[in-house]
Parts: structure tokens; C-alpha cells; sequence
RNA sequence: GGUCUGGUAGUUCAGUUGGUUAGAAUACCUGCCUGUCACGCAGGGGGUCGCGAGUUCGAGUCUCGUCCAGACCGCCA
């Protein structure tokens, strides 16, 4: 047995027991007449004592040997300290060490083993066992397994059932790059893993599975985001014979259920709104509600004097930063250089300042009078001691920049609390978004959504404004789960094809296996998938979720601790009938 | 594909207008230390300043290129 205990379970009742411990060194103090080991394990850290009255000679030398992470296992007696440390829970007692066995030796590692570690993002990953072993990341991992836990006991007492699809699938064009895995037995042929389990699960509802859950990786061969892998995980979600309502309760259920059983924290009915409501409003389709700032639109209030910015403008819009008035003039200056940077685009940006007596004092004063911005004030709610910050162009931009300026605001201002949740259901996504580059429409969710009833027709008259039966919970403005109700019949599901672009011959090669499902009876359904890794490190109040996942790639795409992905060899090339033919 | 930031000791960083032998902290090694727990004290070793070119009497510092990392835009049905 290599332990009778672990490393974070003594007490002051097991004084005078005789124990075996095992783990990594975590720190050695050698005063000289007595050595102190702080042994670590994930449980927690016992303090080991040798002192040159009660320890023999030989095992003093091997006691001041010990190095950083050399894995020991010794035997000793529980004892009382004498000077207690009220810092850790183990800190009334010490092991007087009888016998000592190096399990493993370690070199120095290349970053300390602490809360804090002095090791920046690169190193930590390249030597990622290590830093599994830091308590901040592997709390995070036994928080991710909670959270799991909590998805999988929820879903399977309301009668869900976790089946799993098949990796290797068939690459559609629809949507993110595929990763594709050549075949060897069928030449030329590739599989592409899956994006989504999304056919499957409607396979499985004409199945008559009905109620169907996953916690299941996807792929998507996309440029990497803090918030974004290549391979991620989705809790994967599908219900046959429901509406809409029902999959938006039944997975407010689950949310509020996390949110109690995980953080302890009460949420009543999630307010809902509709996309445009949420384009207007903040701008933006997963709008962070937990502050204020929303968007007032003043066209009809700052296109009647001679400011040609605005009059030209197709909206003009303004927010109110709460207690922005104290912002000096160099600090509005750095605000006007930050949206001007080109990831955010603004050409410029006014002000107003609203003093505490009432008064105004606009960059475009020139133009403008107090009553001008008084309404101004009015219109984006601002109050005395704000900053109103107006931007002004083509709609859809605008309010692009304008949202981003609001985060970034939002963020300054630490108005965006990670022990706060502010959940929010956005419905009545558009069907389809046009794409500027082809001037073609594509899914907006994906070619499987449903339109809302009576709105198929308005696919050859106006398709940009033909609304789907689809949805996103929103939580703390990030999206962590979207879905929408399917079409369920073959033809729906070829008009909606034919109006993404696919030729006959195509629909069918493409999805013809779930259309020929169609014909057999499909139930009517629909379903909802979560980002597993995003959810949790909101839950878990952190913006990165590389630190919930155990081995994550980095900016690249890269595996840096594996060194993958790696070019393979010529044999195996051969087997696979490929040639590469790097430029 | 693009924008921005960074790359100097094992590690995290500082490094002035381009000017002597490139520093600090920490880690590591040695010695001392009668209750440490961020132990303390004394000493020591440790540098291809990411890489390549250029400007210059002289480059960690300036210029260009390149590689790597991070954040973002595009992209992500």
C-alpha cells in the first residue's frame, strides 16, 4: 500500500497514529537541526519533520537531499506541532518521518509549482503535467468534472438519454472548415470530423430517441480565440414532439440548476428578447446585460444642424458612460484613438459632457446647443456626471463599433463582474444572413432550422428579413448554447436547400439521408447545444477557457506540449495514397 | 489574410538619448542557523539580449526581414 492516508486528511485526532504518506515535494526548510518537507498531493499539503534529535543520521543526509517534485512516500508518527500554522487545514500536526523512500527524483522545474507560478502562457503549456499539478488549474478541472456532472444527473432525470455519433463523418460545405481524415480503405476519400452531431441527433429523434443528450467534442478548423479550440466540447441537446417554449424551459431548467447547484446563485425567469430588439439596443446578438449603457439612437435629434458627419450618417448613436464626466480630456483622447484602431473602425467619435450642474460641453459645440444635448442626454439616458460617447455611419458598423466600445468601457469601468450572471434568452435569430463577399444568403444557425410559420414565402420575396424558429442563451454576453426547431418534412427541407444555393443533385448528395429520413414519419422537433468549455469558465468566473481544458492547442492551432500537428511519414503518405506538395 | 503587443539569466522582468564589464527579484548550488511554514543570514554559479541582415566608430537599444507567443479583426452554418 503506498498510502494510508492523503496528503490533505490529518488532523489533530490522528496525533500519535502511525501513518504512510505519499506525494511530490512541494518545498524543503532546512534550519540545519531540523528539515521541513511540505508534502503536496491534490488534497492538500502535510508538513514531514526530521531533526537531528529524533531522526537518524543517514536519513537527515537523504531529508536535506530532497529536491523540488521528487516523489517521495515516507512513515511516520502524527504529531502535534509546535507552532501551529492556522493556514492550511493540516497545520495543527506534522509527521515525524521514520522511514523514507525516494519514489522518483525530479529535475528543477522550469516554473514554480505555486498558486502564483512564475511561468508566463507558453512554458505552462509546453509543460502542462506540471502545471495540472497548481491548484488554480486543477480546481478548474474538478470544476469543469462538477459541471459535468451536474449537466449529465439533470438531463438523465428528466428522462434524457446520452447516446454517442460517429467522428468520422462526411465533410459538408455548409458552415466552419472541416478536419478532414484520409481513408485508407477507400482511395481518395476523406472523412471530416464532425462540427456538430447536428444530423445524428435529428436521426435519432425520427429514431424515436426523443429525448437525446451528448457531452460530445467537436471540430472546427477556424482561427483560434481566447474563447475559441479547434476541438471543443458541446453538451448536445435534441426533443422530439415540442415547441419551441418547451426546449426554451427545459433548458432554462438546466441553466438555473447549474447556476444554484454550482455557484449558488438564484435566478428567477431569464428575460428574453428578440435579435433585432438586441441590434438596436446594445448592438450586438449576445448583449452582456449585467449594466446598463444601452444605445440610444439620435437621428431625430442630431440630423437637424449643419454636423455633415451626422446628417450623412445612416444612424447615430450614443451611450451613456456612467460617471464618465471625471474622464480627463487626455483620456478621451486615448477613448477616440481606441475605437479608431482598425479592429474596431470608427472613424471618430463625439462627446458630450454632462456636468453636475446640468450643463453640457460637446466636442461639436460649434453646432449644437444645451437643448440639442439635453435631448441627447435624454435619449441615451444619461445623467449628470456621464460621458455620452457618440459614433456615427452605416448602421450595421455603428452598432458593431459602438457595441465594442461598450464592452470595452464596461470592462474599464468593472461593471463586468465575474460573480454576477445575468442570463437572457435572444429569439427570432433572421433564417439566413447575407454574405457581403459572394452576395449570397447562408444559414444563419444552419440549414436545418425552420422558419417561422407563413414565412417560407417571403424566401423568394425578401430573405433577409424571413425570421427562424431559433435561439441563443446568452450569459454574461457570451453565447453558451444556440439552437432552433428543425424542419421535420422533405420539402421544406429542399426549399430551404434550393435557397442556400444547392442544386437537386447536391441537396441529395449532401443530405439526402436525412430527407429520405423526412419520409418516414419524422416527429417534430428541435434542440439547443451549450459550449461546454465556455460555459464553464464563465460559471467559473475566468475569461480564458484554455485553463479549463486540460491539454488545450494554442494561437495556432498547435499542441506545443506534443509538438502536434507533425508532418507524417512517407510510408504512411503511401498508405493513404497522398502526396504532399508543399509550395 | 490583416492589426496590435511582447521576446534580455532556469523563470518573471528592468535596462535612460545608441556609449565602460547587461542588472533586480526569484529559482538553483555551497555554508551557517534550536520551530520553519513566502523561513532567515552569508557567499557562488548562471546571458547566442529569439534569429538574420543593415545603419553606425560603437546596437539589448535604431531600420528591414524572419521566427515564436499572446490579444483582436476577418473567419467561426
Amino acid at each position: 500500500m503506498y498510502r494510508t492516508h492523503n496528503n490533505g486528511a490529518l488532523r489533530s485526532s490522528h496525533i500519535k497514529e502511525t501513518v504512510t504518506l505519499a506525494g511530490w515535494v512541494q518545498k524543503t526548510r532546512n534550519k540545519g537541526f531540523m528539515i521541513w518537507v511540505d508534502l503536496r498531493d491534490r488534497y492538500g499539503i502535510t508538513q514531514l519533520i526530521f531533526d537531528e534529535e529524533r531522526t537518524p543520521k543517514a536519513m537527515m543526509v537523504i531529508a536535506s537531499s530532497l529536491g523540488r517534485e521528487f516523489v517521495i512516500q515516507v512513515t511516520g508518527t502524527v504529531i502535534e506541532r509546535e507552532s501551529k500554522n492556522p493556514n492550511i487545514p493540516t497545520g495543527d500536526i506534522e509527521i515525524l518521518v521514520s522511514e523514507i523512500n525516494i519514489l522518483n527524483e525530479s529535475i528543477t522545474p522550469p516554473f514554480t509549482i505555486e498558486d502564483e507560478t512564475d511561468g508566463g502562457e507558453d512554458l505552462r503549456m509546453k509543460y502542462r503535467y506540471l502545471d495540472i499539478r497548481r491548484n488554480p488549474v486543477r480546481e478548474n478541472l474538478i470544476f469543469r468534472h462538477k459541471v459535468t456532472m451536474a449537466v449529465r444527473n439533470y438531463l438523465s432525470q428528466k428522462d434524457f438519454v446520452e447516446v454517442e455519433t460517429p467522428y468520422l463523418i462526411k465533410s459538408t460545405p455548409e458552415g466552419a472548415r472541416d478536419f478532414v481524415v484520409p481513408s485508407r480503405m477507400n482511395e481518395g476519400q476523406f472523412y471530416a470530423l464532425p462540427q456538430s452531431p447536428q444530423t445524428f441527433k435529428q436521426l435519432l429523434m425520427v429514431g424515436g430517441m426523443d429525448q437525446y443528450f451528448q457531452i460530445v467534442k467537436c471540430f472546427r478548423d477556424e482561427d483560434l480565440r481566447a474563447d475559441r479550440q479547434p476541438e471543443f466540447t458541446q453538451i448536445d441537446c435534441e426533443m422530439a414532439f415540442i415547441e419551441q417554449e418547451d426546449i426554451l424551459n427545459t433548458f432554462e431548467g438546466l441553466t438555473r440548476h447549474l447556476l444554484k447547484e454550482i455557484n449558488n446563485v438564484e435566478i428567477g425567469k431569464f428575460p428574453r428578447m428578440t435579435y433585432d430588439d438586441a441590434m438596436q439596443r446594445y448592438g450586438n446578438d449576445k448583449p452582456d446585460i449585467r449594466f446598463g449603457m444601452e444605445f440610444g439612437e439620435l437621428n431625430a435629434i442630431a440630423q437637424h444642424k449643419d454636423f455633415k458627419v451626422f446628417n450623412s450618417a445612416e444612424l447615430v448613436v450614443g451611450i451613456a458612460v456612467p460617471g464618465g464626466n471625471s474622464f480627463t480630456r487626455k483620456e478621451i483622447d486615448k477613448l477616440i484613438d481606441w475605437v479608431k484602431r482598425p479592429q474596431v473602425g470608427a472613424l471618430g467619435m463625439v462627446y458630450s459632457r454632462c456636468n453636475d450642474d446640468g450643463s453640457f460641453k460637446s466636442s461639436v459645440d460649434k453646432f449644437y446647443n444645451q437643448d440639442d444635448l439635453a435631448k441627447w442626454a435624454e435619449a441615451t439616458g444619461a445623467n449628470p456626471g456621464d460621458l455620452i460617447c457618440i459614433l456615427s455611419g452605416e448602421t450595421n458598423k455603428v452598432r458593431a463599433q459602438m457595441s465594442a466600445l461598450r464592452m470595452e468601457l464596461a470592462e474599464r469601468l468593472g461593471l463586468r463582474k465575474a460573480d454576477e450572471f445575468a442570463p437572457l434568452w435572444v429569439i427570432d435569430f433572421p433564417l439566413l444572413e447575407l454574405d457581403e463577399e459572394t452576395g449570397h444568403y447562408h444559414a444563419m444557425h444552419h440549414p436545418f432550422t425552420s422558419p417561422k410559420p407563413g414565412q417560407i414565402e417571403l424566401l423568394d420575396t425578401e430573405p433577409g428579413n424571413v425570421k427562424a424558429n431559433a435561439y441563443d442563451l446568452v450569459l454574461n454576453g457570451n453565447e453558451i448554447g444556440g439552437g432552433s426547431i428543425r424542419i421535420h418534412d422533405k420539402e421544406t427541407q429542399a426549399i430551404m436547400l434550393r435557397h442556400l444555393g444547392f442544386s437537386e443533385e447536391e441537396a441529395k448528395a449532401q443530405f439526402g439521408f436525412l430527407m429520405d429520413a423526412f419520409e418516414y414519419g419524422a416527429p417534430p422537433h428541435g434542440g439547443i447545444a451549450f459550449g461546454l468549455d465556455r460555459l464553464v469558465s464563465i460559471l467559473g468566473g475566468q475569461e480564458t477557457i484554455r485553463d479549463f481544458i486540460a491539454f488545450p492547442k494554442n494561437n495556432a492551432g498547435r499542441d506545443v506540449m506534443i509538438d502536434a500537428p507533425a508532418p507524417i511519414d512517407e510510408e504512411q503518405l503511401n498508405e493513404l495514397n497522398l502526396i504532399v506538395d508543399i509550395q
